[in-house]
DNA sequence: GTCTATATGGAGATAGAC
DNA sequence: GTCTATCTCCATATAGAC
């Protein structure tokens, strides 16, 4: 276990506040209050708040950018590969899952880098598209409007943050599996 | 067609404008220059910029409580009902998809009206929930966990006010079906 | 019903002592 | 590395003229 930085610390702990009250209602005496010292003594860690903001969101969307080349790289028939992008959003939604609030709500308060993380997330989505529109030009998946189909099972695994914490007991493997059923044996013909 | 008061177009503009930057970042300036006058204009139609939240969020919490009282009083079965809430969730998202940001997204900012609102969507999942277990229990739906599935089913609909504006051509029946094809065919037995 | 002027408080961030 | 003090700007909201 890699010790932690007083710069990852307060990275953690705003990525926390932020999940809650969302990055413009979190403040910098909030954060400060929060790790036990004065806001001022923030700055000798971060640059400004909005790099926290940065930090926090950049690192996730380059983690499932990276994710979904190894998926699209694989050799795996489509069905495999959405059971992959289920773990994938499992794995990375519960190791921080207070950073994936941050990714899906205050995405919009990114200032240089806002185009940098819409272009991310446009090519997440059209490879997550393209593996749909394989899978029902092949015949593996039904033949329903694949812009729905990518909706409902996006906009669920993008949730994960909100619902994971809420179980006490949680088993990775056993929620992916569930997942898999529930969203995949919907399309699956 | 009713004539819009100047009361509810300042809370339609405002809606508008917190789903796109969320509740804490917009400003009443912001408002104000979206309605085209000042700041302290704005008083006198509305009392503050907290009012603005609760009259969005609340009203549309009691139109899906009221919704749900519905569906349960129906003698439809489980499935049926189910469909019913689809449709319920596509229609109130389509009539006001920038209310359902702020449904969704700022709930956390209500001041005296927070407890009142946890409890219309502590009911509502609950009464949700009961729907799942009654299909389970009589061999209507596949027994996975209700858990899962209605986070599953429900972050989808709840996610529809970001995802109906982009469709141009939107057609309300086609989308329930659509939905509920993927949504319920999944957990059909 | 809208304006200008203003009250009051709190935001992000920096300087410089310890 | 943390503190106190402070800068500058902007937030919500009110008072009172027109």
């Amino acid at each position: 276990m890699k010790i932690e930085t007083r710069q990852e610390e307060i990275i953690r702990v705003a990525a926390k506040l932020f999940k809650e009250k969302g990055y413009s209602a979190v403040t910098m005496r909030d954060l400060a209050k929060a790790m036990g010292i004065k806001a001022a003594s923030l700055y000798n860690h971060i640059k400004s708040k909005q790099d926290i903001l940065k930090t926090i969101i950049i690192s996730l969307a380059e983690e499932f950018t990276e994710g979904m080349l190894q998926i699209q790289a694989s050799n795996e028939n489509c069905i495999g590969k959405l059971n992959r992008i289920i773990e994938l959003h499992v794995k990375i939604s519960n190791q921080n899952i207070y950073g994936m609030a941050s990714l899906n709500n205050d995405w919009m308060h990114l200032e240089e880098k806002l185009e940098y993380y819409q272009q991310l997330r446009d090519d997440y989505e059209n490879d997550f598209r393209k593996i749909l529109e394989t899978g029902i030009a092949s015949g593996e998946i039904i033949n329903i409007k694949p812009e729905v189909m990518m909706f409902s099972i996006l906009t669920t695994l993008r949730s994960l943050y909100l619902w994971i914490p809420k179980k006490e007991d949680i088993n990775l493997d056993e929620l992916s599996h569930s997942l898999s059923q529930i969203l995949i044996k919907g399309i699956n013909k």
